[in-house]
DNA sequence: GTATCTGCAAAACATTTGCAATTCT
DNA sequence: AGAATTGCAAATGTTTTGCAGATAC
């Protein structure tokens, strides 16, 4: 057969960090390397329950908590109440379309000066993000 | 009497962004102004209680929306799913403490180049944050 | 066989909505 | 009176929790 763990390519990146594989692990983290877009919980879980029919809603909050723990994936919310995530990569600014929703990469590294007023804090992760028309929201006012 | 909105000193900034003045209004304002902390909607419900019995969660839901929406205030949200509020001054970072959850304003007026990957976005706002341990918690730890 | 992972149902919160009551002019 | 503001109670939506069942080693 072919659904079990075995015959899964498993990251590297989990295990360095700590991760014990199992299938809904290996399956979320792949659905999240794949997709960029900065995915919430109710997509992630809609879209994987066709290769997991058991899968719920409580696993995937579960796994996503746990990955953020030992910073395997990143927690982005902005403005509204709802988590979205993404794989931990090197820090990258977002942009967030007020219209539309989707939340955009930006491939600008940042690399921001520690402001002198952090002296003394342990400064762990550091975010910037733009909000306001993306180019398709705005193009459809013209 | 002095409990009336006509006793109270009315914040111009207010009437330019076109508010309406209430007691109620000014309260609220006047917190944010005072608390610069960066307050939930329950620290600020519970301790205009005290000035206003009969307020309720719902105004100030309602009118820090409106505050939002006209620009008044900012509503900043990092990580946790509960929205903080500033009166919306200058672009400043901010910096929040995993450990006690406090957020830090950075006075660094942040001024930041627009992506060269956001041309033909309208881009109305831009934030920087940083995570991680505040000076208190991380001597806690030593 | 024991520890870990998963899943269900219910609980806990934050936020929103509909509508009635109140207040302001 | 008429319009805007406020407040209650209920609904909504996301996330968490407790515990039972399943799975892995």
């Amino acid at each position: 057969m072919s659904s079990g763990l075995s015959s899964m390519n498993i990251p590297a990146y989990l295990l360095e960090k700590g991760i014990k594989p199992s299938v809904t692990r290996v399956k979320i983290f792949e659905y999240l390397a794949a997709h960029t877009l900065h995915p919430t919980v109710e997509e992630i879980y809609k879209e994987l329950l066709e290769e997991l029919p058991t899968l719920s809603k409580t696993t995937v909050y579960n796994t996503l908590k746990l990955f953020s723990e030992v910073g395997v994936v990143r927690t982005i919310m902005i403005d509204d109440n709802e988590a979205r995530f993404e794989v931990a990569v090197d820090s990258h600014g977002h942009f967030k379309c007020d219209r539309c929703g989707r939340i955009y990469d930006l491939d600008v590294i940042v690399q921001l000066e520690q402001p002198k007023e952090l002296e003394g804090c342990i400064v762990r992760e550091q975010n910037i993000y733009f909000k306001g028309l993306c180019k398709d929201c705005s193009d459809r006012d013209k």
